[in-house]
DNA sequence: AACGGCGTTGCGGAAAACCACAACTTCCGC
DNA sequence: GCGGAAGTTGTGGTTTTCCGCAACGCCGTT
């Protein structure tokens, strides 16, 4: 059901039939929406490809929509159509996160071309995301303690001192550790520090 | 000599002379040139700041510059100032990496902090780079045996696995094992992993 | 009350890491 | 050839980790 596609959110009805047209000749996915009021009705998590936002539409905008959509948590990468070369709002979508920003009139092969890197893009970063969700399934499976002993073994201490900072017993901390390991499928401190620096890479 | 600045590159006399203006009337420390050319060739590793590109100039253009720049290493932030609203123009440098894109006629106010949130990019960005650069140099301080060695240590392997991979003793593994804490200013396994992850953060 | 999850602890031993002291070889440049 | 850097190894001993076995108390559910 949910195949990935572009997700066309267009209120021009010629339009929309024509991208539908292209994007389908071309072996693409698409669908799309007459208005991004019932686009954001329509999305799900589960949603995947890319989207194509006419900018500027009758009620919600294309870059109104992009933040509710963002602000929902939706990562797919997002395309804007635009008609009027508006540089400040190019310059501002692409600062928020947005994928690209193309004009109309467009060149059909470009606009294909973007749309399937941008589709690329999505299948990447959910590939990314599936991996740290696994990780992150396991670490909630960890008790409040066991984090407590983590985040001090994360720290390069010895079970002797995570022993006397949480005021118990060294063999307790040994049975933590090794609960931890086995939860998170690592087998030594070092395995667990990459898994972890791999799920969440430092951003600034 | 090499204080934070924002670099000014435009042909137009006018232009050069009013931004100087600007800038400095605000506390911004700027500097001009009359061309891409002459900043190219003006332009160190030691240059600190960020760019004011026009981006139509005789000669080498803004982008042009920025490319030239890039292809040589220069790290420092860039905004373009433009007169023409050129939407593909303008999506394109931010992709390739701009900072920002500006349309002349352009808001003082707006201009001058847009150009401070540049300068402070630079800044942190030159700081993550020092940091990075003092643990380059202790890895360029391992002897390639060392780093045969840290390489399995990071792999979590057991120093006796270790001195079978590498066809020796295990108390030679202990050694160069203690010689690269000791020169990375580390103390065990665990710290080494996080360093090196905070240094160089996956990306794709 | 019985059961299970969680946190706790002790004992005892095997494995591995860590360390100071001492020494040998090879290779390279002065 | 001498000095030094790098790589190598051994001895002997301390410290830490890692584990299986066994057990107790607390708490919430059934």
């Amino acid at each position: 059901m949910n195949t990935p596609a572009v997700h066309i959110v267009d209120d021009d009805d010629a339009i929309r039939d024509a991208l539908l047209w292209l994007f389908q000749s071309r072996g693409v996915n698409a669908r799309a929406w007459n208005s991004a009021e019932s686009m954001l009705a329509a999305c799900t998590d589960a949603m995947r490809g890319c989207l194509l936002l006419d900018v500027r539409m009758p009620g919600m905008s294309g870059p109104e929509l992009f933040d509710r959509l963002a602000g929902r948590g939706c990562a797919m990468p997002v395309i804007f159509l635009t008609g009027h070369g508006d540089v400040p709002l190019a310059v501002a979508a692409l600062k928020k996160g947005a994928c690209d920003f193309i004009e109309k009139p467009f060149n059909d092969n470009e606009l294909v071309d973007r749309v399937i890197e941008a589709l690329a893009l999505d299948a990447s970063r959910r590939a990314a995301r599936e991996s740290e969700a696994g990780l992150a399934a396991r670490l909630a499976s960890l008790t409040a303690r066991e984090r407590e002993v983590m985040e001090r073994v994360l720290a390069g201490k010895y079970n002797k001192v995570i022993a006397d900072e949480l005021g118990i017993a060294m063999r307790t901390v040994e049975v933590h550790r090794s609960r931890i390991f086995e939860k998170l499928g690592v087998r030594s401190a070092v395995e667990l520090t990459q898994r972890l620096h791999r799920a969440s890479p430092p951003r600034a």
